[in-house]
DNA sequence: GCAAAAACATTCCCGTGAGTATGTTTCTAC
DNA sequence: GTAGAAACATACTCACGGGAATGTTTTTGC
């Protein structure tokens, strides 16, 4: 049971106990892009690494519990990747690009995490969830609500310093979440494409989102 | 068997049978909207239109047809926004505009048919699907990417013209569609909200979206 | 008004997959 | 080196839901 394994649980996890842990995740997550939250087995993420079923329950109670914590990585892959660009002093709107540009990085170099959030979110878990589930997904969506509040707070910044003209900070957020993790959508990993492919992308896309939002 | 009921059917279906058609189609985009597709059952369906099984089954052979048939619908309330628009005689950011205000519109309209289509898309189905309905599935998608293009023209249009400054029209027109549809994630029927206050969310978002691709 | 088919309701079957119970092996602490 | 717990594998249970089979009622064509 690692419901509350964000951090260490103070239990006694050996190191490859946690090792095991974080292979599951990760297995979870390339099975629930592949075939969806519930298509998705618990049997075949066992195979996925190799292994039985036996090895998954050890680790966690639950499917649920599995998913949740894919979901927690997926939003800690997100928070490390722009939380440092915060800080930076430099005008909103390009602050705003490099935000959008790490965030679209992030969309791509961790898929699997990132579509299984988007499969179902919170539809998933409706009715069969226990009620301590429950809880950490309402914690996990609020999560997701600050992260997007990092991009408000941007915005807002920009819109009193004049460089941004933003008619709606709540719907500008909006926006800019949804053409970013849009990217999941149609994104596919192939091996002929570069490192500079995918920055273009990035870029290009970040450019394109801010740029409405540029104060003229 | 309604698998090409797209358009009539050439089959003995009385009035009442495709209105019952109908009603089952709508019910379950509700359904799905609520559960999820997977957790969604038929009997849930039935049990939405105060009837039961036997009548679902009466007019789908199978659940993933259901599914099929909200999906096109869905495409078919886009398309029937947007088409009319494309012969309109003016520039392309404000025929964009107008295109993106009128898809906005669509998604708040017909919600649960639009989340519906976002709850797993192609990955439901895989596996658990006979040739005809990943066929179906296949021309539905094509469907998609026909919508799509539609963008794509006008931004092509935009481009060539010089009213418009797109480094990349495949990635506008993703980027376009991302925001857009990003909009059944977060928007939510309340009962207190007039016509236009959903006006005004189209309006604006549509205006955000385009800005940043219009020519300097 | 009467077959016959359409439009349902009712009942049952049966595979599938989550979760459990129990066994076996490997590691760790002392 | 030897308990004992952690880290698995194996085998089983069991509810749930898709779909089929079958019955009943309503409509339609002639």
């Amino acid at each position: 049971m690692a419901l509350v394994a964000g951090e260490l649980d103070a239990r006694h996890v050996s190191r490859r106990g946690i090792e095991s842990q974080r292979k599951i995740i990760h297995a979870a997550a390339v099975c629930f892009m592949r075939h969806g939250l519930e298509k998705a087995t618990v049997d075949e993420i066992a195979q996925e690494l190799g292994s039985t079923k036996g090895r998954v329950y050890h680790h966690f109670a639950s499917k649920n519990e599995i998913y949740l914590e894919v979901y927690r990585q997926a939003m800690e892959y997100c928070f490390d990747a722009v939380l440092p660009l915060l800080d930076l002093d430099i005008p909103a709107p390009e602050k705003l690009v490099r935000m959008a540009t790490a965030h679209g990085h992030v969309m791509m170099d961790t898929l699997p995490f990132q579509r299984t959030i988007r499969l179902g979110v919170d539809v998933y878990l409706r009715g069969s969830a226990t009620e301590a589930e429950r809880k950490v997904l309402s914690g996990l969506i609020a999560m997701r609500n600050d992260y997007e509040a990092l991009y408000r707070t941007v915005l807002q910044e920009g819109q009193t310093a004049g460089t941004l003209s933003v008619p709606s900070v709540a719907l500008a957020g909006r926006m800019i979440m949804g053409a970013l993790n849009g990217l999941v959508d149609w994104y596919r990993v192939r091996p002929e494409q570069s490192r500079e492919d995918r920055d273009k992308i990035a870029e290009l896309l970040a450019e394109m989102i801010v740029g409405g939002l540029r104060a003229d």
